[in-house]
DNA sequence: GCCGTTTTCGGCCCGACTGTTTTCAGTCG
């Protein structure tokens, strides 16, 4: 059992747990511990397994976690958590993902009524039979109603960090004898970021034993279909749907561009194809006339044909990118080799669980030649953040290891909420003792479009302000970008010479490509940044740089790409 | 349930908003 696996069942045992009203702070040893085990760097089942060695010895594991640790391992839940399971149904903890819903309300609800599932859920809010039960009421039913529409348009769709970890693991599986490349194609190769089901392309002299490989593999719940060439199945515990295809290297071209898609852009291949006398297809490139084969192996020999250059994935949105191609236009793409630095991340002086020199070290193993240091402001209160006090003694103390030399430079920083008002959270000359204030909004993502756009205008006149964090406030799958005039927004921030972030997080990936293009158009400039909590995070840099690309970014469009000094003089000066 | 310890128990992250109240519980971040 994977480490990931087992921090599950914690989760879910923690969600349990909270719709029971239990000891909160015993929820929260739990969740620690699941946090615990998922960033654990060995496996946990071997740990268990080696008589030498203690769970305990890791932070977070007492006595109590170890004995349930014990029993996921061996039989994949604990007692705790069969125990809440006869009381509330798995689907039940589905209903703490409705917003206005909390386990209290869910309790309640479950306590006078028999339901279970979503649609029933869906049902008593629309015959107005929640807001009978008390400190509930017409508005709440809306709300929920509302949220349970947004949860379904949703569902369905994985993380790309998901999907990718998924296809590695399949890899594994696959992988043999006869197969030479395994290669995920549709959505996950284009880098978007949440996808729906998961191609993966299987080739070789003898692919096909591939397909067995992967219908046998533990992990799969659900077979749906096993042909010559290509199986279907349900994979782990949240059903992604995977397509797994055998290929012959002949064609094997062919089938990755036409299964990376996406669907727009391979009509406009294939009518640019029938202008030109030819035929394309999963198996190659013909003649229209005499079924000649004129390309299939590889895709660049079929974009060649095409009279095109290869165009990467993460462009491949039918907008724009094939007259681009034509016209000799395509950017020189930005590559996760161009970046210097990571400009946004948090240590345990607010919500990050490593220290500043943990997570320094952590990017100069990278390679980086700098970071910045961004914990929180002092309104996110549960996060511990910063007040102007603590704020100056950091850049103090930044400014020290900066002297004594940590291998690599340190800017010294802070993520600074944008309050209702569009005011900072801290006073300019607290900003002022700072190398980099990032500007972030937190709270009040209700706000009408108008309020919200005046909020960031009034948050780029702050003098010190560099970057806007995570600049639509998005949780993928969860939360839906706050509303606002997003032009305006970047036109003042180009005026001001603020930069944007393309924040990497993977649950994040705000700004995404379509924005990115709209703001580059405008003449934004933007930074890609992890917002690690861990040095694990400092890893999402590549999503991120995914992001960009899909926003047809250069090097150039992205400051972190720039050397320690030259980063440190841009700034100095306000472009 | 974890941790730390002045070793066996007490502290652990808190403030604001919302809708439902009629003085505040529950949710959210």
């Amino acid at each position: 059992m994977e480490n990931k696996e087992i921090a599950r069942v914690l989760w879910e045992t923690a969600d349990l747990m909270e719709i029971a009203a239990e000891d909160g702070f015993r929820i929260r040893s739990y969740r620690n511990g699941a946090t615990a085990v998922e960033g654990y760097p060995e496996r946990i089942a071997d740990i268990l397994a080696d008589p030498a060695r203690k769970v305990t010895d890791i932070p977070g594991i007492g006595k109590g976690l170890a004995v349930v640790l014990h029993e996921i391992v061996d039989h994949g839940s604990c007692e705790r958590r069969d125990l809440l399971l006869q009381k509330f149904p798995p689907t039940t903890i589905e209903f703490l993902k409705i917003q206005g819903l909390g386990p209290k309300s869910i309790a309640l609800i479950l306590e006078h009524y028999r339901i279970s599932t979503m649609d029933e859920l869906e049902r008593l809010a629309k015959e107005e039979k929640l807001r009978v039960l008390p400190r509930m009421g017409a508005k709440l039913e809306e709300k929920v109603l509302r949220s349970i529409a947004q949860y379904r348009m949703r569902s369905g769709r994985y993380l790309l960090s998901y999907a990718e970890a998924m296809a590695e693991e399949l890899a594994g599986i696959l992988r043999g004898p006869g197969v030479d490349r395994i290669t995920p194609a549709g959505s996950l190769r284009r880098g978007r970021e949440t996808v729906g089901d998961l191609d993966l392309l299987v080739t070789g002299p003898d692919a096909t034993p591939a397909l067995d490989r992967f219908i046998a593999y533990s992990r799969v719940e659900e077979v749906l279909g096993r042909g010559e060439n290509k199986a279907s199945a349900k994979v782990g515990r949240e059903g992604l749907q995977v397509d797994v295809r055998a290929l012959p290297p002949a064609s094997f071209g062919a089938a990755l561009q036409y299964f990376t898609g996406s669907k727009d852009h391979n009509v406009s291949l294939r009518t640019r194809a029938v202008r030109m006398g030819l035929k394309l297809s999963e198996y190659g490139l013909f003649r229209s006339e005499g079924d000649a084969r004129v390309a299939g192996e590889t895709e660049a020999g079929i974009y060649e044909a095409l009279g095109l250059p290869w165009i990467p994935p993460e462009l491949r949105e039918n907008a724009g990118e094939i007259e681009a191609a034509e016209e000799g236009r395509l950017p020189q793409l930005v590559d996760l080799a161009d970046i210097r630095g990571d400009l946004h991340m948090h240590t345990v002086e607010t919500d990050g669980r490593a220290t500043l020199e943990e997570m320094a070290a952590a990017a100069r193993d990278r390679g980086y030649q700098y970071i910045a240091i961004t914990d929180h402001s002092k309104a996110l209160a549960m996060a511990n953040g910063l007040d102007e006090k603590r704020v100056v003694e950091f850049a103090r103390q930044v400014r020290q290891i900066n002297r004594d030399g940590l291998g690599i430079r340190i800017f010294s920083g802070i993520e600074c909420d944008i309050l209702r008002d569009g005011a900072m959270d801290l006073a300019n000359d607290a900003l002022a003792e700072l190398d980099l204030v990032i500007g972030s909004v937190h709270s009040h993502m209700n706000q009408e479009s108008a309020e919200m756009t005046d909020r960031l205008l009034a948050a780029l006149e702050c003098p010190h302000l560099r970057i806007l964090g995570h600049p639509t406030g998005r949780i993928l799958l969860h939360r839906d970008p706050f509303p606002f005039d997003f032009e305006r927004v970047v036109a003042a921030a180009v005026a001001r010479g603020v930069w944007l972030e393309i924040n990497a997080s993977p649950e994040r990936l705000d700004l995404h490509g379509p924005l990115i293009r709209t703001a580059k158009a405008k003449g934004a400039r933007f930074t890609i940044s992890t917002d690690a909590h861990h040095p694990q995070h400092l890893a999402s840099m590549r999503y991120g740089v995914l992001m960009a690309r899909r926003g047809w970014l250069a090097k150039s469009d992205i400051m972190n790409t720039l050397a320690a000094d030259e980063f440190a003089a841009a700034l100095q000066t306000r472009s």
